[in-house]
This record gives structure tokens, sequence and C-alpha cells, in this order.
DNA sequence: AGAATCATGTAAGGGGTTACATGATTCG
DNA sequence: CGAATCATGTAACCCCTTACATGATTCT
């Protein structure tokens, strides 16, 4: 672990929900994420990257490897979470975006593993992510109305796209309180 | 001018809708960015990135500089478009985005300046988006609808974003087809 | 025999962000 | 007298993308 932690964006944090059940090797992650279609339909990565990105999580410590020796391969790097990578991850499950446009992304990862999880924790994350929601609309309503069309225009559309975002959380919150068979 | 072309995400284009009219110093741009109340709503650019920007699109053979000396202020570097900063700009203006997540940067400063220009302008950028929408919404429905649950909702956030943006441009086709007045 | 799989990476190049440099003038 | 304005940039740093490197094994 350098002494100079990456702030990174935090994407990458999605990574440890790989190895967060048993530990992996770099190699493992790479084909969980190019052949799982639900993975492939949000993220793509091109296998020297997530190679760079584990080795940063190492670097900040919140992945640990160890060597595992093989017969004629290369030895593998088998990656397990550090406390410190357990409890960013949790934290990172549950923390909502903070803007509009990290749902594509960010919020799909985050939803992709939280379904993993024990019930609550997609309830609870979808919650939250309502919560933040609304206060972008609040936001949006408490700004200046005045200002040339082109500023009204600029506004309806971020409005619009809020609140697409809503209706879409509010199915998806009602879909989720009666089913269980997720991935059927 | 380089020979080796920045392929460039293209954005900074949009910076030539500066000095088309008249050509204006790089100050200048800097200020009529961040003093433009509808330019600051969506694009926020450091100093120091706009003299980059500018010195990038000089260097791709789209503006060319002349200086301008001045008495105990250091000489201006007044921009003026070239014939391909010309077609360029024109081309940029009337091209519609090719994802969604580029309407709330991109198509916004396209729509900007071709608010700025001749009256079928605006119009026609508009058409040529409600196209490239109408392609989104043909293409997410091609889609295989088989999948796992998680696929249904992703596809379903896409859809809801793509509809909202076309709800967005038909009521901005239907006002700008009543109004001149734009500016009020 | 040639391609895909296994399993790691490094190197080169481009782009963006942040901080800092300069030095006179005008405004409060 | 100190802060903002005018008018340029440079330097350091990080991030991402693309291409390339290696070398054995198993599949077609």
């Amino acid at each position: 672990m350098s002494n100079s932690l990456h702030a990174s964006l935090a994407t990458e944090i999605a990574l440890l929900g790989f190895p967060r059940k048993q530990p992996l090797h770099g190699y493992e992650i790479y084909r969980r994420l190019n052949e799982t279609p639900e993975l492939r339909a949000v993220w793509r990565m091109k296998q020297s990257r997530l190679y760079a990105l584990l080795a940063r999580l190492e670097d900040d410590g919140l992945l640990q490897a160890t060597q595992e020796p093989q017969d004629n391969r290369p030895p593998r790097k088998v990656f397990h979470l550090t406390p410190a990578g357990e409890s960013a991850f949790n934290q990172w499950l549950l923390e909502p975006v903070r803007l509009p446009r990290e749902m594509r992304l960010d919020f799909m990862l985050k939803l992709y593993f939280a379904l993993e999880e024990e019930s609550p924790v997609v309830g609870e994350l979808i919650r939250r992510q309502q919560e933040v929601c609304a206060e972008w609309l609040a936001s949006q309503r408490d700004k200046d109305v005045t200002g040339s069309a082109y500023l009204t225009f600029v506004r309806r559309y971020r409005y619009g796209h809020i609140e697409s975002i809503q209706n879409w959380l509010t199915a998806l919150a009602n879909e989720l309180a009666g089913h269980q068979n997720l991935y059927s």
C-alpha cells in the first residue's frame, strides 16, 4: 500500500464484488466480467485495464494478493479482500450516486451486486437513491425560474431526466417487493 | 498545424462558435464562457484548460492566431477561423449526438449555438436528433427480450431515458415553431 | 497446423485536472 | 494598500486506451 491513497472515482470499487465471497485470481475475474451477460451489458473492460485496476486496489490496501504457483503456467495472483476492502465495498454498495449521469454505470453496478446480497440490501439501496433523487428534483425547482428560453429548455431537460429515473426506481421497488426469483 | 491530427472527442469544436462571427482573443473567449449564464449552466472550464484547447484547435488547423501587441500588457493572441474551422463548426452544429449521455453537454452546446444562427438551423438540428433518437428506441426494442430480471431493469432504464429525451425534443420543436424571441 | 485458452502484464500516447507563474493596472 | 482584472500560459500528476509481449496447452 502506497501512502498517497488514490482518491479514485470509485467505480472500480465494484471489482471488489467478485472476490468478496471467495478469493479469486485476476483472470477469473476477467472471465466473469466478460461472460456474465448482465455485466457485459453495463461494463466492458479490456484485460490490461482490469489488471491495472486490480493492482491499484491492491496498492490502496483494499485487496491483498497471494501467489499460487502452477505447473507449466504463470503463477496465479489470488486476490482476497482486506478488512478495509470489505468495509469499502459494503459502504459503496449502499451509497447512492450523487449525479444523474452516474445512474447508467455506477448505480447499475451497485444494483447488480446488491441483488446478490441478503434481501434488505437492494431495498435499502433503492430507498436511499430515491431520497437523493427527490433532492435533485427539489434543487431543480429551487433554481431561479427567470432566464432566457435556452435556460428553460436546459432545466426542463434535466427535470425530465430526473423524473424518468424516479419512475424507474419506483417501478423497481414495487417489483422487488413482490418477488424473490430475481434471476429466473 | 501538426500532421497527426487529434481525433478529439469533438466537444471542443464548440469553442469555434465564439470566434466565428468576429476574431477574438483567448481571454475574451474565457470571459464569454464564464459570464454567459446559459453557458455556465452547461459548460465550466478553467482558464488554463481553455488555453490548452485553443492551442489544440490551432494545432489542428481549425483556428489561426495573429499576435496583437498592446502597451503594458501581454500581447493578445487573436484567433480567427480557418476555412477548415468554419466547415468543421458548421458540420458539428448540425450533427446529432450518437449516445444519450451526450445530450447533457454536447447537444446543449449545439443547441446554444444553433439558436444564434439563421432560423432553419435549430429546426434542422432538432429534426436530425429526433431521427437518431428514434433509432435508439428501435435498437432497444430489437434487443433480446429474454434474460434475467436484472437485464430487464437495465433495458427499462435506458428505454425510459430515451423516451424522456424524445418528449423533450418534441416539446422543444413545438415551442420553437411558434416563437422567434428566444432570448426574451 | 493454426487458433483459442490460460495467466500475467508493460509501453506508448493522449487527455484532463490542479496548481502555479508573471507583471502591470485599476478598483474599493 | 490589497484585491480583482487583464492576458497569457507551464509543470506535474493521474487516468484511460490501444497495442504489444510471453509461452505453454488444448481444441478444431
